[in-house]
DNA sequence: TTGCAAAGCGGAGGCTGCCTCCGTATAACA
DNA sequence: TGTTATACGGAGGCAGCCTCCGCTTTGCAA
């Protein structure tokens, strides 16, 4: 029984990192439904290596989703630095968020209608980074007394994700998600 | 060049009866990716037959969901008579559109996420018995004074819609869906 | 270096579902 | 009852899904 596991091979590393690259494209091109075989091939791999690195389609996609969710945690960080009101910090946190949302609606819909356990569970751990971020600037808006008490960051974020993917796409669309985010979080003001 | 035609044939008006029924109940089991061909079967008429009566997938979706619609519009009617608060009447009509919404979740967000033109202007036509019946409730909440002018009744359905179908499945999911519909609609109170 | 085994590659192939097409069946009408 | 418009159904071509396994490449030890 080895424990101890050769290093991971340098061509699979680097054909992991080709694949998510390539899904990125052609997932936000094509929507979640988009050929899988059209990603192996963009990136330039068999359709097998595909399957062993991802071996469901929301595999891949989790593997996608993590990137947005780095980039969504990395944004939070800095403007958590300069906001002085929480309410007001919070709110524009999620307009950044629907912003950054905004070009992979289906593909967050498709992850977040999913039925099977495993990958929401897989789904849960990934958008952590996210929740502790709401939940960071929830906190601080709870503790200036500004927020209502029966209502948790996780539902926030799943509700204003909600809104941006049930929104319709059209030129007007980040301006009608934004509104309607406004009226749910003025729904969360304490009274 | 005929104007006057035959009236449709008996065994073709059963078969697409048979069609939607079968794919109400297939497509609730399902979900939004499940096999046309099973339906066929499950109707048991040919897949030729499915294909005449709705050309395209979402045709299908587009049957199923006006029943949903007429279920829902004749529900209104019902509430508009006892209600005496026009606020609460609309809070409890959501309410109720939850309920009805519960086993369709995955058919709805297929639908309302679909780009073609011509789908989305059926699925608004169908709608549109729906967002009379949110709109006079809204007109009425609104002629008391006890809603926010700057929000549509269009803006209603489509969040409400939108918060059931991205909170994951589960028992306690309409209980979580109508705490969140309750801070939303909150949020449309006049302050 | 070199040899070798572990790890990874990739695409053929079987399968399923999508959709079209057209020969056959049948309901409506005279 | 005959005629004809209308509808039926499933074979067949195509595309994407996923598995499997013979071949290649890489890391490691000698």
């Amino acid at each position: 029984m080895t424990l101890a596991r050769r290093k991971p091979r340098s061509d699979a590393l680097r054909n992991r990192a080709k694949l998510i690259d390539a899904a990125r494209g052609i997932l936000a091109r094509g929507g979640p439904e988009a050929s899988l075989e059209a990603v192996a091939r963009q990136a330039g791999v068999g359709i097998g290596t595909l399957y062993r690195n991802f071996p469901t389609r929301e595999a891949l996609f989790l593997a996608v989703y993590r990137q947005e969710v780095d980039d969504l945690a990395e944004l939070a960080a800095a403007q958590e630095a300069g906001g002085e009101n929480g309410y007001d910090t919070l709110r524009m946190w999620l307009h950044a968020m629907v912003g950054l949302i905004e070009t992979k609606r289906g593909l967050l819909g498709a992850l977040s209608a999913v039925g099977c356990e495993e990958t929401k569970a897989a789904y849960a751990e990934i958008s952590k980074p996210l929740e502790e971020a709401v939940n960071r600037l929830v906190h601080r808006a709870a503790a200036e007394g500004s927020l209502r008490p029966d209502v948790s960051s996780g539902d926030i974020l799943t509700s204003v994700r909600a809104l941006c993917y049930a929104q319709p796409a059209g030129p007007d669309w980040k301006v009608r998600v934004l509104h309607l985010t406004d009226i749910f979080v003025d729904g969360l003001r304490a009274r």
